[in-house]
DNA sequence: ATGATTACTTAGCCAAGCTAACTAAATTTC
DNA sequence: GAAATTTAGTTAGCTTGGCTAAGTAATCAT
């Protein structure tokens, strides 16, 4: 039925595993947030200042964007940030009305520390792996992460 | 280097694809995300709602422990999806301390919906795949289904 | 039956989300 | 090049979501 000759067919079967791997990212993630109490931020915080981290010097906006908040809300939440010495923000001298954030030393080892312990966890995990089930993880990563980063304009129009 | 013959040993690369496991996961429910805003309902609703409803029916405290918040803040998400009708609760007859939740089958479509645009955005991206490439993620799907619903505590002692 | 424990609620606080309205800088238009 | 428009961010003020501390009510233990 669903086995027609198209160029890709098996939408059937695309679902399913769309289904799962929705699923699977809530738990997975569900069970290494706990590794985040240890931190002493806020979930909001903890994400945004990742996002800068490893994302590099932004704008308040691209933040905003980025988290899918609210301009405002970012601009509290990286108050606070600054307000803990974990990020700095000054003008951009090219467009004075854009703030330029970064985050700071102390703010990047913080996050690295946090984000170790998650991976640290789930390291553990995959080392109890058989070998066959560890290349099967390593060798799905690739296409798992294209898809992942994917922009999310869905295909038909580019922007 | 990394290649003894040890049972399992191959530590510097699991803690890689621990890492990019770990983005990759973040960055998927980051961009699957946008899709709730039709809900209309906020993020903890949502995510405390899905949790009742695949979960068939829980109690506040068990609801409050699934999604790592502490009870009272949980007894007002509680009150307002009941008051939304999306949920309803009463007490348990054995135990008449305890909070009985469940959906209803108002929150049970509202959540599917939601989660069904999630799906249905993945699923694109799959069918996009090439045949070798969607094999490999099917292919990884069972282990990291399992690595994502283990027992949060740490293998050594069980509970 | 009294004391301890458990499950939840109430009160009251602060953080994180929003919209509306504002300031200031840059850009466009005429 | 002055005026209008657009863009980036902030301020004000509201609601929701997080917490702890303290309370109530039911159950369990002695």
């Amino acid at each position: 039925m669903t086995s027609q000759a198209g160029p890709r067919a098996r939408p059937a079967h695309a679902a399913d595993v769309a289904t799962r791997l929705h699923s699977a990212a809530i738990h997975l993630l569900r069970r290494l947030r706990i590794e985040d109490q240890a931190s002493g931020l806020s979930g909001p915080r903890l994400s945004a200042l990742s996002v800068v981290v490893f994302g590099g010097v932004t704008t308040l906006g691209d933040l905003a964007r980025a988290e899918q908040v609210r301009p405002p809300t970012m601009s509290r939440l990286v108050a606070g940030l600054i307000e803990a010495g974990l990020m700095e923000a000054g003008r951009n001298p090219d467009d004075r009305r854009v703030q330029q954030i970064r985050a700071t030393a102390k703010g990047r080892s913080l996050l690295e520390a946090g984000r170790a312990r998650r991976v640290r966890r789930l390291t553990r995990d995959l080392e109890r792996l058989a070998a066959v089930e560890f290349a099967a993880v390593a060798g799905a990563l690739d296409v798992i992460e294209r898809i992942a980063r994917a922009n999310p304009n869905h295909s038909t129009h580019e922007r």
